[in-house]
DNA sequence: AGGCTGGAACTAGTA
DNA sequence: CTTACTAGTTCCAGC
């Protein structure tokens, strides 16, 4: 979708599609509010309550509908066909389709290009007839698909494509949106739908998925959901497109290979294939044995049957996204971030798509663009970035996480990970390591953690009945929170593992849902759950998608909960994990910073600071910089390296001095251990205090209120005075700054003197959107938080020192 | 036999 | 244009 640098392409104006300012239409789904009183989802409303058909494919093969939970069709946002069971229960309905009467959606707002590339004519023309062919009676409509209209990925296409088997797709998504349709029908539609919405929330209380599996075998709907979803998968494994390697797994099944690709490898001897226009220019084929997305070939894998294909969600869009210009080539590729200010780069992060196109938070504050703008710095590396006026609209500070049951946040969402009574804790936390697996590996297993166990997450304040908790592979960049469109997670099954789960997909992302149960303690160890990756050809080549998978590495598990509430809403809380490497050659040569022994100290500097880590090196540095807010660096310096204290896992440093003296407020700079060109670790956050308020800043730093196991992250002193807290949303802290201790800030107290609450705690539920970004701490600080015996002892550290968790902050 | 691991070969892309 | 390097992906072998 990226289009500001596509010369074949007719470039796109959003600010005429989206109106000035690059500001969304009105009630684009992130506009509505999430309260009770709206809903963002509306869009879904017209979905069946309980049981949709999954995929085009598997109608088109006559298979059942397969059922899928009810969580899945809440979180379809659905710029999408209404589908009705194939059952003669339900049919697709929509715009052109089976349905008698004007279809009972909304109309998404997609992006219509008014032309269309003629390189990709033939192609769409093909898709077109092959559309005509299917039919009222089909998946598709017979409605022609106007070539006037070029539906751009919702988001995460290769997602969409590859791993939804969600109605949500599709075909008739365009045919469905009508020419003449726009969102303002959606106002005499909400109307309609407002009491399907409340219907549907009782339904979910009664039959969601907050049922477990294993739990109390009663029947009704959630039982017959969890059956469903069983059967679900079973029929992915009867899939024509079997695996060479192994059998159809979820994941193969989720693979966005085409089926047809003969090899595993699928060009070079190394299968790495090239962005050759070729592979680019699939466009509008509807082919079962063309894959929606560059990938030329079938997969060994099996992964993507031709019907998860034709069902994918987003061949409604993706498949039609024309135009094999410059917008096919892997966008991350190109450095347009500083030349293009005036075009709109596109896509999921950062136009703030979220995984089904919806617009959803986008986290536009000027720290915001700042952490933009680092990014640019790189070496090597320059993201796209979002021009700082096209900022769509995101959560409003101080939403409550209380949603309805029928239209759940999607899970780029900010959520709190504390509300009221209830807390979502991730009590041991995964190891910093874990290396993901391609497809054409085997598992490399559960993700475990530092203890060498499985993470363990728990939901307090809720013991009534079970609950699913959700857990998804999530980024770990400096931008908000959202579904890594690298990784996914991988479900883990066998005798070693005792944990139960199943896998959904919601909006094109792979959730596991493992239950909480009463006699658990609402706790569950995370021994199911591994990581896979995918190839970053493939999902580069996804339109709309602009995160770029070379060396975007690191991951963070996110943990969500649903928790329902007598009034048939529920409250959704959502944790992530420490930020999680995944791969095996960052994991062995990238410096990693655990914690560090100071987060601050005076700008005269001169203090002594520790840090703790993995893969020093006596070659490695500690370098400080400040960055400026065009994300450059504008003070750079080499903190000097107490070699006779440093040693394997710790380097001891002296902070250098702050390169202006006179600074009267708190200054927030970085470092990071260099071991090399371009082996970074991940910077981290450091403040730099101007004199009055260092020994207001020491004495907090020395109370013994202070518990070693519970200690605020290394930035929490830094937040004293560089962020006002009255309008988050407007002066955006950096990353790092939002991870003081929320409890902290709004009591009112310094962060030092507030009891150790996750960072991003929902107790300041105004903040949400911090606890998104994913920079909470550890809540319970599982990591090795206290200062480190060993090393004290080695190195003899003052008795007094203690270490702060790094904050990962990933502006490198 | 199959899952899990660690290691490394190999290649495309980049500097 | 060539070369060296980097990082991603695949394969192999052992447990």
């Amino acid at each position: 979708m990226t289009t500001a640098n596509c010369p074949g392409n007719e470039e796109l104006d959003f600010r005429l599609i989206f109106g000035e300012d690059g500001q969304q239409p009105p009630l684009g789904p992130a506009d509505l509010e999430t309260d009770e009183n709206t809903s963002f989802y509306i869009l879904n409303v017209g979905q069946p309550p309980l049981v949709v058909s999954q995929s085009h494919s598997l109608q088109r093969h006559g298979g059942p509908p397969p059922a899928i939970s009810p969580y899945l069709q809440a979180h379809h946002k659905t710029y999408e066909p209404i589908y009705e069971l194939q059952d003669s229960k339900y049919t697709p309905t929509g715009v052109g389709g089976g349905g008698n009467g004007p279809p009972k959606t909304f109309e998404c707002p997609s992006i219509q290009i008014t032309s269309i590339s003629p390189s990709c004519q033939q192609e769409m023309e093909t898709s077109e007839n092959e559309m005509r062919a299917k039919g009222p009676d089909g998946d598709y409509h017979d409605r022609p698909l106007s070539r006037d209209h070029l539906y751009l990925p919702l988001d995460h296409s290769y997602r969409d494509s590859s791993l939804s088997p969600s109605p949500c797709s599709s075909l008739s998504s365009r045919s469905w949106f009508s020419d003449a349709s726009s969102c303002e029908s959606i106002s005499h539609v909400y109307d309609d739908v407002d009491s399907e919405l409340n219907e549907a929330a009782a339904r979910f209380t009664l039959g969601s998925p907050l049922t477990s599996p294993g739990c109390s075998p009663q029947t009704g709907p959630h039982e017959e959901v969890w059956q469903q979803q069983q059967q679900q998968q079973h029929h992915h494994h009867m899939s024509p497109c079997h695996s060479p390697r192994t059998s159809v797994t979820d994941e193969n099944w989720l693979s966005p290979r085409s089926p047809s690709r003969p090899s595993s490898r699928p060009t070079s001897p190394c299968g790495k294939r090239r962005h050759s226009s070729a592979d680019i220019c699939y466009l509008g084929s509807l082919s079962p044995h063309h894959s929606p997305t560059a990938t030329p070939g079938p997969s060994p894998r099996g992964s993507v049957t031709e019907d998860t294909w034709i069902g994918s969600p987003s061949m409604g869009v993706s498949s039609f996204q024309c135009c094999p210009s410059e917008a096919d080539i892997p966008s991350k590729t190109r450095k347009t971030s500083q030349d293009c200010s005036g075009a709109i780069q596109s896509g999921k992060g950062d136009l703030g798509m979220d995984d089904s196109g919806n617009v959803s938070p986008l986290l536009d504050s000027p720290a915001e663009e700042a952490m933009h703008g680092l990014k640019k710095d790189g070496s090597g590396e320059q993201f796209l970035s979002v021009p700082s006026h096209f900022t769509w609209n995101k959560p409003k500070p101080g939403h409550t996480p209380i949603f309805r049951a029928s239209s759940l946040p999607p899970l780029d969402w900010p959520l709190p990970n504390q509300y009221g009574q209830y807390e979502l804790k991730i009590e041991v936390h995964p190891k910093a390591h874990h290396r993901a697996h391609y497809e054409t590996e085997g598992s490399r297993g559960a993700v475990k953690a530092t203890s060498g166990g499985h993470p363990v997450v728990k939901l307090v304040g809720y013991n009534e009945k079970p609950v699913n908790l959700q857990m998804f592979i999530g980024t770990a960049d400096d931008r908000y929170l959202r579904p890594h469109a690298f990784y996914q997670v991988h479900r883990i099954t066998g005798k070693t593992v005792a944990t139960a789960s199943q896998e959904i997909i919601i909006t094109s992302t792979k959730v596991l849902e493992i239950p909480l149960l009463p006699e658990n303690n609402m706790s569950a160890s995370i021994d199911c759950a591994g990581i896979l990756k995918l190839r970053n050809s493939d999902i580069e080549l996804r339109k709309g998608e602009t995160d770029i998978g070379r060396k975007n590495t690191r991951v963070r598990v996110v943990f969500r909960v649903h928790i329902p509430q007598p009034n048939g809403k529920v409250v959704s809380l959502q944790t992530v994990s420490i930020p999680v490497e995944c791969s095996q050659r960052s994991a062995q040569e990238l410096p990693q910073v655990e914690k560090a022994s100071i987060s601050s100290c005076p700008v005269s500097g001169g203090e002594e600071m520790v840090i703790i880590g993995s893969n020093f090196f006596p070659e490695s540095k500690v370098i400080f910089l400040e960055k400026g807010p065009d994300g450059r660096p504008q003070w750079e310096v080499e903190a000097k390296i107490i070699r006779e204290k440093s040693q394997g896992s710790s380097i001891m440093v002296e902070v250098p001095p702050y390169h202006s003296k006179t600074v009267t407020s708190a200054v927030q700079v970085q470092f990071y251990v260099c071991n090399g060109k371009r082996k970074r670790s991940q910077s981290q956050r450091f403040t730099y205090l101007p004199v009055r308020v260092k020994q207001e800043h020491r004495d907090d730093l020395d109370s013994p209120a202070v518990p070693p196991m519970s200690m605020p992250l290394v930035h929490a002193a830094s937040l004293v005075c560089t962020q006002p807290l009255s309008s988050p949303e407007h002066s955006h802290p950096p990353d790092g700054l939002l991870s003081s201790s929320p409890r902290g800030l709004a009591a009112g107290l310094h962060p030092l003197q507030a009891p150790c609450a996750p960072m991003g705690s929902p107790t300041l539920p105004h903040l949400p959107h911090l606890q998104a970004q994913g920079l909470n701490a550890p809540p319970e600080c599982q990591m090795p938080f206290h200062p480190g015996p060993a090393a004290t002892a080695r190195l003899s550290y003052p008795p007094s020192m203690t270490f702060y968790e790094a904050d990962f902050f990933c502006g490198n």
